[in-house]
DNA sequence: AGGTCTATTGGCCTTTAGTCCAATACGGAT
DNA sequence: ATCCGTATTGGACTAAAGGCCAATAGACCT
């Protein structure tokens, strides 16, 4: 695999503070890329593959506390990683409640923000890899008919054909179709292995 | 349901502390155990049922965060609501990514610690939730024989009886009896149910 | 109008799952 | 020695799942 280098995206008012960031992650390897503010990094960013976000606290408008409900808001699962000049307590411990990875008060030793990015990128490439699985899933989901779908989240509750045919208000020898289809789209061939699937995308069961 | 108060332990080593804490919490109907340090909590406290820990950052040898991992190693699972009078930033970081609720700094309003409490009962609630069904789960399979546990982790991959007979080198029907016992045992009627119950509690399908 | 997708159902047949009854065998406890 | 729990297996039988082929019907698209 052509495994690339993660990309890291900072968003920060201040120029300097971004060149030398800038300067110091690139002589690194990483692939970077920075914003002067929130709405620019939401409009702009293309947050795929390995990614991590190093987030000025204290910027006008749009703090990066703020940027961070957002990204919440949005289903939006990359690391972050605060840097400020003025914190306090109260805030890191906001920012870390709602999942960032580390809270760094300039100035910070650059080994500081190295070893925060590592793990971040170590976050970032565990989410990724969740992220592959749950749309493999997702995709074989899409190809269900409307009624098919039906049919998996009764069969998912391990009813028997009879019952759920029952239910429906339709034959069982009509469950059992839609049922072959399922486990065909669904690539299982088993009822337990399609209870798992369904589990890892949040698919529950009827009634 | 007779809903008791919540418990409340306070670990703490500087009495004056322990004592406003104490009455304060006591004229709010809570249960307060308190300690003067941590190895006396670890001995004494029976953590049962709904409780939540109020913990001193600084204390002589084993300090707030040491607790904080010596529980977390012993999946001691009860919320943690810090409160120090010297904190710092990297200090409440370490703290929240422990799973702390919140990370206190004295002086603090009654009201902030009070709030804190009120989010670490409803952590515990859901805990508690959590644990008791685990447990329901957990003894239903203790009464499994090592034999049934086995074979329950063969069904649960979804594979044939026959497959299953030829893993464990044993004819076809000796399988269908102790999969039988199993689902009696486990109290389901269907594989979905099985493969439900046992993810749950973290037991994992063979091979 | 013809083609495609979907839903529906029937018949036929095979494979699986699961239950009841019965029997053997081994190890441990009384 | 005997009883109990566990593992093993067989026979017989019922029920459930599922595949193959075929047919009808409505919706939608070209």
């Amino acid at each position: 695999m052509p495994s690339v280098m993660p990309k890291i995206f900072i968003v920060d008012d201040d120029d300097s503070v971004r060149k030398g960031l800038e300067r110091l992650l690139k002589s690194l390897d990483y692939r970077v890329q920075s914003f002067a503010c929130a709405q620019e990094f939401l409009d702009q960013a293309s947050v795929k593959g390995v990614c991590v976000l190093i987030l000025d606290v204290r910027m006008p408008k749009f703090s990066g506390l703020d940027l961070q409900q957002e990204m919440l808001r949005r289903n939006m699962s990359l690391p972050v990683i605060f840097i400020t000049g003025h914190g306090d307590i109260p805030m890191s411990v906001r920012a870390i409640k709602s999942g960032a990875i580390d809270f760094l008060s300039k100035p910070f030793k650059e080994e500081t923000l190295i070893n925060a990015i590592e793990q971040a990128v170590v976050k970032s490439k565990g989410l990724q890899k969740e992220y592959l699985k749950y749309q493999a899933i997702r995709n074989r989901i899409n190809v269900l008919t409307e009624r098919e779908l039906q049919v998996m989240k009764w069969v998912i509750t391990g009813m028997l054909n009879k019952q759920i045919a029952l239910k429906l208000g339709i034959s069982e020898k009509t469950i059992k179709v839609h049922r072959g289809r399922v486990m065909q789209k669904m690539e299982v061939v088993s009822v337990a292995e399609l209870v798992r699937l369904t589990e890892k995308v949040g698919i529950k069961p009827s009634s």
